[in-house]
DNA sequence: CTGAAAGCGCTTACAG
DNA sequence: CTGAAAGCGCTTACAG
């Protein structure tokens, strides 16, 4: 009856010799499974109890071919937006057993279906987040179907099967952002466009575009500005639209860094803000709050999307309820802080 | 002779019968060991490429009770920094077959080490990185060691025994930051303090310190506000400091959200910045180039950081010579932008 | 220099 | 309702 475990950790076997039943009983305790005798159960668990087991999730892995690990799959060009997220999945697997490792891809490569493809037949997660803007690709959430690893693409509009994706309302949100902007009376609204091919980006000016067609007003192609989500392109964004004779006098960035980029222009010309000029942005991400004046901007709500994924991909494991159904769209939401004046006049 | 891989990619014993080895020897020639004929490896190694054979980590981790993985361990307010250590630590495992699995722990927690315990008993990784301000406790890193788990620390200053931490110089950049103060003929230089308790804010005020009696200057207890790296305590010391009648004509924050927050409140009380007060940072964060004047600031290595600490945990999986030592301490360096102004009169 | 056997700690497939 | 056997794909310990 003297328990000797071999490394230091008691094994399965340990715990069927405790309780005087076979490894494959315990196997079924830990798993959940149907159809035992109470008594076995009871008497089971307490072994386990007694003993402080713990199943080794390498040799789980090896028999399942399946780690307990969710992947994070992204090519973002935000790192706050990554780390937000990431902090929602984190949260959401705290208290569980399951790990989360991060994968950055090269969206540009033209190898990376070919990394993830080894990456996920090496691994074996229990199951993938895919971050804009890759997550917008099929083909590589056809190589996760095709690889038998379950996914949850995350985006700023509907992607996927709603048990296959978290969405934003981006568009919307966006909306009636800007309806703050024609509201006190502007009429001259410039726009910083995001990154080209990007969901996200298409979504947002979406919503630029309803809020102007809204006021009555006409979308003028002048003062449209391109830009890829960067406090650089911001810069030369508001350069571009500041620079004209007739600037416009107030400027919604697709993103918080490039309003941000658009503001450190228009302070350097000497304009005033929101007196001169007024900015929103979207993200809400620190910089929104640590820039002066304060951003006012749309916040995405990209932590909980994380939580909402991860639970998505992996309720089971965290101990909840299967019924429960997990939403699928968050919304954005206006956060109004000091950047939008009324117009002059 | 022909090939039937069970679940789709071929295995050990698949590479032995192509090759009419032992799958000892395969495993020799997987792990580079010495003394095997030279044309017994090359035949084990055209077997391997020709039948695209990859290691399972799963079973290697069940066999070796060691995992392919590096864990991130954190417990850091500043999310920024956590994502360039991060990036530093992903750049160094990219080619590699390593993982990075982040865990995120609450130091103030009196489960955190019992918490670590058991995610490391479980997980079994190849290495632990530890980033400030966990990185500073001793019975986290004895922790470790008993686990038989081998760690890097990440500090302001040397923390452990060379192979075992990465450092940066903060004190001495932060002179050297404050002497561009001095220089500018500032004489009443407040000073933004870091959280207790942790040691890149001690080394910080130190380099402040030096930098003042250098000048020969003498330090102001009333011109030290406290602080805690976040933006809101950055509001609260410029509060402090700028609504003295006395107010200092330059400030030293211990890191740029802080520097943010005492550029906010000057901002809005009408000085002008570098004019009136001239700021300096900590970390050259997003923010430091996103704010408004660009915040002079001090670049902390934090991603190069990363990559050290990684190279020296798991260089030999990366494909490092073994002789080559890695260093263990990098240089912070002062970045000048235009927070910066000399002293009227 | 190379291999046959046993083992890592779980699970699946099959019995009864 | 429960178990004995075989297997997941590697490695260690021991032979020769």
């Amino acid at each position: 009856m003297s328990i000797k475990p071999r490394s230091g950790q008691p094994t399965i076997n340990d715990v069927a010799a405790h309780a005087d039943v076979s490894k494959k009983t315990v196997s079924r305790v830990i798993n959940g499974e149907e159809g035992l005798k109470g008594a076995t159960r009871e008497r089971v668990q307490a072994a386990i109890a007694e003993l402080g087991y713990v199943p080794n999730p390498q040799a789980r892995a090896l028999a399942l071919r399946r780690n307990m690990t969710l992947v994070l799959l992204h090519d973002n060009p935000n790192a706050q937006t990554v780390l937000n997220f990431q902090n929602g999945v984190l949260r959401a697997i705290a208290n569980s057993d399951l790990a989360l490792a991060v994968r950055p891809v090269d969206r540009r490569s033209d190898r990376m279906l070919d990394d993830v493809r080894a990456f996920l037949t090496r691994h074996r997660p229990l199951g993938v987040l895919i971050l804009p803007p890759i997550s917008e690709r099929d083909d590589l959430a056809q190589l996760c179907s095709e690889l038998d690893v379950p996914y949850v693409r995350i985006g700023s509009a509907l992607l996927d099967a709603p048990d296959r994706c978290v969405a934003s309302n981006d568009s919307e949100a966006v909306a009636a952002a800007c309806r703050l902007l024609t509201a006190a009376g502007h009429t001259r609204i410039g726009f910083v466009r995001g990154p080209e091919g990007f969901r996200s980006a298409a979504e947002r000016e979406a919503g630029f575009q309803a809020a102007i067609r809204t006021a009555g007003l006409k979308l003028d192609p002048s003062l449209c500005a391109a830009g890829n989500y960067r406090f650089e392109s911001g810069i030369a964004a508001g350069e571009k639209l500041l620079n004209r004779p007739d600037r416009p006098t107030a400027i919604f960035a697709s993103n918080d860094e490039m309003a941000a980029g658009v503001m450190h222009v228009a302070l350097g010309m000497g304009l005033s803000i929101p007196g001169d000029l007024s900015v929103i942005g979207f993200d809400d991400s620190p910089t929104a709050q640590h820039i002066w004046p304060s951003l006012t901007t749309v916040r995405w709500p990209l932590v909980e999307m994380g939580e909402l994924a991860a639970e998505k991909l992996a309720g089971r494991f965290l101990g909840h309820d299967e019924a429960k159904a997990v939403p699928t769209t968050l919304s954005s939401a206006v956060i109004e802080r000091d950047t939008v004046g009324v117009v002059a006049g």
